[in-house]
DNA sequence: CCGAGTTACTTTCTCTTGGGAAGTACATAC
DNA sequence: GTATGTACTTCCCAAGAGAAAGTAACTCGG
């Protein structure tokens, strides 16, 4: 058994609060729900993050890796593939953002609307 | 009633990307978890965050009313206060960014090993 | 009235970060 | 040899983040 460590997210110093910050950052968000659909290869997630640079990418995926959160194995087939995969640890983690995201989805048209506070009345 | 268009995050020119990216956003999400403990001020705020900078989170705050996530009210008393408050619209990505946090306290020690793997065989 | 302190920001300066695009390595197809 | 495809890496430059000082309105003390 796991030591009950709890971390502190408001502490900047606690290695909580860098997980946090991980799985909140600008691609490795998108990334961690993309990946919840199955493993899934360098091509597939550059298309379905929306927006991505190569570099970014890489980048989230090594620190994302690092973290533990995915894993990364390598095809050694004809053209070469490298397929990403949650590990056990994330899935907390995905949910919480596939929450989010839904949330971001639903209330468009709300977030559309304030901006325009002014024209409203 | 409102029209029930659905934003597409993964497109990164809509609306609902956008607001996904603002409730991620490095000071938003922890600012705006603070705020589910009720309406706070400036200073407050500033303590809990942790590690947030004055520039960083005045702009945070304005993002986040621009955005109709939250509101900021003066209050013209003695040494001049105001308080920021979470809007109806906020409450669904607060408990989602709440888990989050959560989730990132419960595996602290998860990460922290996960960042250990070559010692551990 | 003058200076010090408080709260809520704003501005400036500088260093880090992020995006775009080209380059690399390996293999296939022609 | 040239073009295509996958999975990255490197370089350059502009946008962004942090530190710290400055600002504005008001109060207290002398």
């Amino acid at each position: 058994m796991q030591e009950s460590i709890r971390g502190n997210v408001r502490d900047p110093a606690c290695p909580g609060r860098q997980l946090f910050d991980l799985v909140t950052a600008r691609w490795a968000a998108l990334v961690l729900v993309d990946l919840m659909d199955g493993p899934q290869r360098w091509s597939e997630l550059r298309r379905r993050a929306g927006g991505v640079s190569d570099k970014m990418l890489a980048q989230t995926l090594r620190d994302l890796e690092a973290g533990g959160l995915i894993t990364r194995t390598v095809h050694t087939s004809r053209p070469l593939s490298v397929q990403y995969a949650l590990t056990d640890l994330a899935r907390g983690a995905t949910a919480a953002l596939q929450h989010l995201q839904d949330w971001a989805e639903q209330h468009t048209s709300d977030y559309v609307n304030a901006g325009r506070r002014s024209a409203a009345g």
